[in-house]
DNA sequence: GCCAAAAGTTAGACAAGGCTAACAATCTGC
DNA sequence: GCAGATTGTTAGCCTTGTCTAACTTTTGGC
């Protein structure tokens, strides 16, 4: 590491503490949201493979609403980021990466959504608000879901 | 409207129908994602309008965490949008839009933090979930975390 | 087994949202 | 009232995520 590395490190420091708790809060959030359609496509690919045997793009395509192209780029970049694998014109599987992903992100998921209902929500608008506010639960708050979910 | 784009419209309405409530779902949080960031700037300008007199974008920059250029480009596209007024060199104001838009995220925020931090959840993870969250309750969901937040 | 339909891919456009580097304007302390 | 610091803008790059158009491959009905 040179001198100026250190000087720059030492100069960023301040700043970065600087900036206050919002700007963390904020920071957090452009990074959930870096991971959301990830989550959401490995999450999605599970569940295909265990109801229909295999994820093949046109379903995903379908459940995603958006088209076959912008399902076979974002595919590119989840086999590029090693969550899947596939073979040109097969359907996709999940890598160990991309299973354990996917049962975090059902489990979550499926917290939320219980929490909602549990709430007095409809299980309809629960399932669309839970479909967003997965992506932006800390554990902490998971784990309070979790206990209002299954309090008696 | 042209008989070219009822043809579309008409085109397109079954293959809104055939996509399943999943689909409009997903859909649903993409479109709240697209407002997310302007939410985050007019509730932000708004406070600093109200707690420092003015919103200048060196301050937006800190509070959101990312740099000057990156402010400014984002600017230019709430301005686009109706929902600020600026002058170069100058700080920025709400338009009518903007401080209606402002005053309805700076509830939404309020709601959301208060129900978690009544849920049991520390202030400082309350205030870093709700900010993702915020952007994600419908106001079927909102209803339900104001009583839960204000019951005795 | 062929051939049309379905599924998948590729190319290329576009907007959003982030960055750095370089420059311009404004403000401030002397 | 000027110089230097601060603030703001512009230009240009990159990635993500969406689309349409055009193509190739696979599949299934006959
Ligand atoms: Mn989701
Ligand atoms: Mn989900
Ligand atoms: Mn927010
Ligand atoms: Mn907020």
């Amino acid at each position: 590491m040179t001198n100026v590395d250190l000087q720059k490190i030492n100069a960023v420091e301040p700043e970065a503490r600087a900036g206050d708790a919002r700007a963390e809060a904020f920071q957090g959030v452009r990074v959930a949201r870096r991971n959301e359609l990830a989550e959401d496509y490995v999450e999605l690919i599970a569940e295909l493979i265990h109801n229909q045997g295999e994820a093949r793009p046109v379903d995903i395509a379908t459940k995603m609403g958006v088209t076959a192209p912008t399902v076979a780029k974002t595919l590119g970049r989840l086999a590029r980021d090693g969550l899947i694998t596939r073979a040109k014109y097969r359907s996709v599987f999940l890598t160990e990466e991309g299973r354990a992903l996917a049962k975090e992100c059902r489990h979550r998921h499926e917290i939320v959504l219980r929490f909602l209902i549990r709430l007095g929500l409809d299980p309809e608008t629960a399932e669309h608000d839970a479909e967003g506010i997965e992506h932006h639960v800390s554990e902490r708050t998971l784990a309070l879901f979790a206990a209002f979910a299954n309090r008696s």
